[in-house]
RNA sequence: GGGCCUGUAGCUCAGUUGGUUAGAGCGUUCGCCUGAUAAGCGAGAGGUCGGUGGUUCGACUCCACUCAGGCCCA
């Protein structure tokens, strides 16, 4: 980058500003990667032996890319990275998911086309044509944000689901299930559009028109009115009707049982104006008079539901009355069926049965083995078998089906009936509920293998593998996985026309051509339009033709199938497929247990009997700052590129991956989150990297290859090994893939390193170069050099591009991408605990001595005689001795005091400690407590001393160090403060000398800034010139040689009485003062 | 309607087998430090841990019910 080549080996830092434009940055990185083809060769690089496989789930390219989708490829990003940099070849292609009724639902609203009809009226080809026209129509702007988020991952080898190839390894996967004998053919209730003349998925149904019911407030389906009708059916056996009532009249003609409740009580009534005869709930018959429907009635029995079933019925239409015959002795329909849903809240306690108009119905129906007739067509129109009606639309029916009705007599009560209905959700009109043939795959029987394979896969987090997707497989049904559409790809099945259970199941392209008697290279593409019109004759059936049924596979189907289409397995690559199962990762989002992970693990069980991988991330959905769901027409969001844009890449890639969303929880998407880390993150990182390379540059130093020596100065030895902890962290956590450990792991140490290591370094760099330091600055340098280097390696899978600029930077190219390099192993002989106690001790004091300044107004800059630190443990003394100096130093005082007595500054309280008392002493706890509180300092500094006391009351307990906690406090009038572990006392009296030298050290701070408003550079000389008088003029004469050193000031103390060209005035504790500075 | 998840400071989130005074970061107030830093440090204010009831010597934590939000399924 930055236009020139990398001379591998070391040389001369380049030296980097402070201020930077990291978006800028980020664009030069990309360019570099391009000019080195650092992706492929990160890949290419690595040995086929050390295959990690990732599978990329496939999203759909019809909408533009969001936040959930940067979620999931940012996962998809650092963890490959990573174990690149682990030394694994990690092969990663991209992948569309092309099918679907998103599309076609996008291409029919481009084409203008209602329904179905108007489909096949325009043709299948034309309608395939417009489909793949725009499933890739956002394909440039996915690779344009996929790309600037940092992504690596190959376009040019990606996977389409609509490529012949996958479409074929799709209909491999669908005949090995075939053969296998997990495919049936079955029905099922499914809503359906009749304008669109299409079943709908629930997901489509949701999509309805809704609104809120005015009584129950709550949201649901539009709401309409329907006939609300109530017939009599003529019991075959008694002069007697049941009555039945239905707000869908059109299904009456298909009417072929009646379902009671069982456990219901009914009641035999006689009306009195009409004489008739009737069965009914009472509850319900009640209902019907306090609405005037029905007149006084006479109760003549009561009767369990129980008592109905089985009574046969006369049919109320005669459209099916053959089902009235026994077959085998059994009467195939028409009779009365126990069914325990039969609710009391609406109707007469009877419901009219038709077992292929509604989901109840049809179980129902399947339990008492009724017949199934629909004499529907997906249109809604009734077929030739109601003769009365044939033609009419099923609603349009409903006036004269009850016409006809009241003709016959059979009408009890007709009134209107308003409820929640489902709609369609682009015609508007009602949806109507029938039996579809649909194609299934056994999945219920796979239950076991299911769970025992998902037991092989470690999810993040563990309880939604756990539970969520434990469950769902342990309850797992079977998949309908045909769809009554145009593009997707084909059902491989033909059917023989003369005998439907004559069929076979296709399972590639040459199967297809041998069968058909045409070149299989003449077979390209395998849609519908391609391949319906491929017949050939039977081979059971004389004289019957195979064509193939319509149904197109549900896309999940293709998704599931993806390990394999992808490789066009097993018609390629079929030995690289077999190896590399199960993947070693995967990442999606929350919504896809049931999608994708859900139909890769059922597919992967069925035809390898294993998981399909090994290690899955699951994020939570990224929700809006206002906790809504993102929405582009509230506009409630920032657009990604325009963040990717001012923030960049690398804090929009830790904001989200340090987020709760990496652990499967909502996020609310915050800009002012991702500024956080461009505050917190990304400026100390590179203000610490600005600092090494500037005064690397003023000083001429250059990396030598040689290692630091960690015991020539504490900091450096304490740096080193907290660098060691935190790749030890990361380590750790990469290992279970735990990613939203990561970075906090990282920002402690971005602490340690800017706000502790350098703060307290920065002398050592800055010491002139003649000093005799006895290596101090070169060891520094090598330090914080080391540090840095290992530091971008260990960051690059996180912050792929800062790293990088950093790496190319600090290691001289030695290659030309950070994402080459092998990933910085975590050396537990390189930690020093004992070293990183004692510096967190060491910095404790420091906080507390801060604190005391603070709270007794006494500012840093004046030097104060002493402090004192007291620790009860011999190491610890020994620990704050060794750090006595860096102490002093940050906390300007003369003289470090080490002792172990605190009894001098603090008093003692204590409490019982409750966790070791509470399960021996549960019930005397209150006791316990009155006890501990009435122990005074002096008994209790026996029991920190080591000793103990005896309990006065309870017998078998003593008072220690295990079973008490002490707290101290600071004495009545000392100036002290304790957090527990380390007392520290400030001795706060001031002589005239140290006021000097406050006010000297006040000079440098002035004159600094002075410097600093002048712009002059780190290493610029200067003459100075300072108007004042009294204590501050004979603070200035005192301490002159140490203010020149400090401001780097050349010639002798100025005379502060001349003054000169001083312009800069200041206050200093009331004295005024005026600075000059020049340049020479 | 069912399954699962979430609810803790103004905001974003931690909170280990139940244990005492519920933490962090950001924000806010006051003070301090500063020639790497766009930063940093110290102190303060800020909480009925969604609600109700229960178990227990003791509940943010366990149980039941309930309210609100989310994801999926029906």
């Amino acid at each position: 980058m930055h236009g020139r080549g990398y001379t591998p080996g070391l040389m001369k830092l380049r030296p980097v500003q402070p201020e930077v434009d990291f978006p800028a940055l980020e664009e030069r990185v990309l360019e570099h990667w391009d000019a080195t083809n650092a992706f492929q060769r990160s890949i290419s690089e690595r040995p086929e032996s050390e295959r990690y496989v990732f599978y990329d789930g496939p999203p759909f390219a019809t909408g533009l890319p969001h936040y959930g989708h940067f979620v999931a490829s940012v996962l998809k990003d650092i963890v490959p990275r990573y174990w690149t940099m682990k030394g694994k070849r990690v092969d990663r292609r991209w992948g569309w998911d092309c099918h679907g009724l998103p599309v076609e639902n996008e291409t029919q609203k481009d084409l203008g086309l209602k329904s179905k009809a108007d489909v096949d009226a325009l043709g299948i080809e034309k309608f395939n044509g417009a489909c793949r026209g725009i499933v890739l129509r956002y394909t440039e702007e996915w690779k344009k944000s996929i790309r600037r988020l940092g992504r690596w991952v190959d376009h040019d080898r990606g996977y389409k689901t609509m490529d012949a190839d996958f479409m074929e390894s799709v209909w491999w996967v669908f005949s090995k299930l075939w053969k296998d004998g997990r495919i049936y053919e079955g029905y099922r209730v499914q809503p359906v559009s009749p304008a669109l003349g299409t079943p709908l998925s629930n997901f489509e149904v949701a999509l309805g028109p809704q609104e809120r019911d005015p009584v129950t407030k709550k949201d649901g389906h539009k709401r309409r009115q329907d006939p609300s009708l109530t017939v009599r059916m003529r019991l075959e056996d008694e002069d007697a009707s049941l009555w039945v009532w239905t707000t869908t009249p059109w299904t009456l003609p298909s009417n072929l049982a009646i379902a009671v409740n069982p456990k219901i009580e009914y009641v035999k009534v006689r009306v009195k104006d009409t004489g008739e005869v009737a069965y009914v709930e009472p509850g319900r018959l009640a209902d019907y008079q306090s609405r005037g429907r029905i007149g006084e009635t006479e109760e003549l029995e009561r009767l369990p539901g129980a008592d109905l079933v089985g009574r046969p019925y006369e049919p109320l239409l005669p459209y099916f009355a053959e089902y009235q015959d026994a077959v085998a002795g059994k009467r195939q329909a028409f009779y009365v069926v126990g069914a325990d849903y039969v609710e009391t809240t609406s109707g007469t306690g009877l419901v009219h049965q038709a077992p292929a108009f509604g989901e109840d119905d049809f179980q129902t129906g399947k339990e008492h083995d009724l017949p199934l007739v629909n004499p529907l067509s997906l249109t809604g129109h009734f077929d030739s078998s109601v003769s009365d009606f044939e033609g009419q639309f099923a609603k349009d029916a409903d006036k004269a089906i009850v016409q006809k009705l009241k003709a016959q007599d059979s009408v009890v009560d007709q009134d209107t009936f308003v409820h929640a209905y489902p709609h369609c959700y682009r015609t508007g009109s009602p949806l109507l509920y029938m039996a579809i043939s649909t194609w299934f795959m056994k999945v219920e029987e796979l239950r076991d293998e299911l769970v025992k394979s998902n037991e092989t896969s470690h999810w993040v987090p563990e309880a939604v593998g756990t539970g969520r997707f434990g469950n769902w497989l342990a309850g797992a049904r079977d998949w309908n996985l045909s769809r009554n559409r145009f593009w997707g790809t084909p059902l491989p099945i033909w059917r023989c026309d003369e005998d439907p259970s004559d069929m076979v199941c296709v399972g590639s392209r040459e199967e297809l051509g041998r069968l058909c008697g045409i070149d299989a290279a003449e077979i390209g593409d395998l849609h519908r339009d391609k391949i319906d019109g491929l017949t050939f004759p039977s081979e059971k059936t004389p004289g019957g033709t195979m064509r193939r049924i319509p149904e197109v596979f549900d896309c999940w189907f293709e998704s599931g199938s993806m390990p394999y289409a992808e490789h066009h397995y097993p018609f390629e690559n079929k030995a690289m497929v077999e190896e590399n199962l199960p993947a070693d990762f995967i990442a999606e989002g929350l919504d896809q247990t049931r999608g994708w992970f859900y139909t890769l693990t059922v597919l992967s069980t069925a035809l390898f009997g294993r998981a399909a991988f090994q290690n899955v991330i699951v994020n939570g959905m990224v929700l809006a700052e206002d906790g809504a769901k993102m929405s582009k027409s509230k506009r409630n969001f920032p657009d990604p590129n325009k963040i990717l844009e001012t923030l960049g890449a690398d804090a929009l890639r830790i904001y989200l991956a340090s987020s709760p969303v990496v652990n499967a929880k909502p996020l609310r998407f915050a800009e002012a989150g991702v500024q956080e880390h461009v505050r917190a993150v990304m400026l100390p990182l590179w203000n610490a990297y600005s600092f090494l390379t500037r005064y690397a540059d003023v000083d001429g130093w250059e990396p030598d290859g040689e290692p630091a020596d960690p015991k020539l100065n504490e900091l450096d030895g304490w740096i080193l090994s907290r660098l060691q902890t935190l790749l030890g962290d990361i380590e750790g956590r990469m290992a279970s893939y735990e990613l939203f450990r990561v970075i906090p792991a990282l920002l402690g140490f971005i602490d340690d390193l800017t706000n502790w290591y350098i703060r307290r370094s920065r002398r050592r760099f800055w010491r002139g170069a003649a000093e005799d330091d006895g290596g101090d600055k070169r060891n520094a340098y090598r330090t914080l050099h080391h540090v840095l280097l290992t530091l971008s390696k260990a960051l690059a899978p996180f912050l792929p591009f800062v790293s990088e600029e950093m790496y190319g930077n600090l290691s001289g190219g030695a290659k030309d991408s950070v994402h080459l390099e092998d990933y910085p192993v975590a050396d537990p002989a390189a930690q020093d605990v004992a070293l990183e106690h004692r510096m967190a001790l060491a910095r404790a004091a420091v906080g507390l001595g801060r604190g005391l300044r603070a709270k007794h107004d006494v500012r840093t800059r004046q030097p104060l005689p002493s402090m004192t630190v007291v620790a009860a443990s011999p190491e610890d003394r020994s620990g704050l001795e060794a750090m006595a100096e860096i102490v002093r130093d940050e906390l300007n005082v003369k003289e470090l005091l080490v002792s172990a007595d605190e009894g001098d500054f603090v008093t003692y309280s204590a409490r019982p400690n409750l966790k070791v008392l509470g399960p021996k002493f549960g019930k005397q706890i209150g006791t316990i407590k009155k006890e501990v509180s009435g122990f005074d300092s002096e008994a209790l500094a026996a029991v920190v001393a080591g000793g103990s006391l005896g309990s006065p009351s309870i017998e078998g307990l003593t008072y220690d160090a295990e079973t008490l906690l002490v707290d101290r406090s600071s004495r009545e009038g000392t100036v002290v403060d304790t957090d527990g572990s380390v007392t520290v006392a400030l001795d706060v009296t001031l002589t005239d000398a140290l006021v000097r030298e406050g006010l000297a050290r006040e000079l440098v701070t002035r004159i600094q800034n002075v410097r600093k408003d002048r712009g002059l550079e780190l290493d610029d000389r200067i003459e100075v010139s300072v108007t004042c008088d009294g204590a501050l003029a004979e603070a200035l004469r005192e301490h002159w040689s140490l203010i020149a050193g400090e401001v780097l000031a050349v010639g002798d103390c100025p005379d502060p009485a001349k003054g000169g060209d001083g312009t800069d005035a200041f206050d200093v504790d009331g004295a005024s003062v005026s600075i000059g500075v020049k340049k020479v």
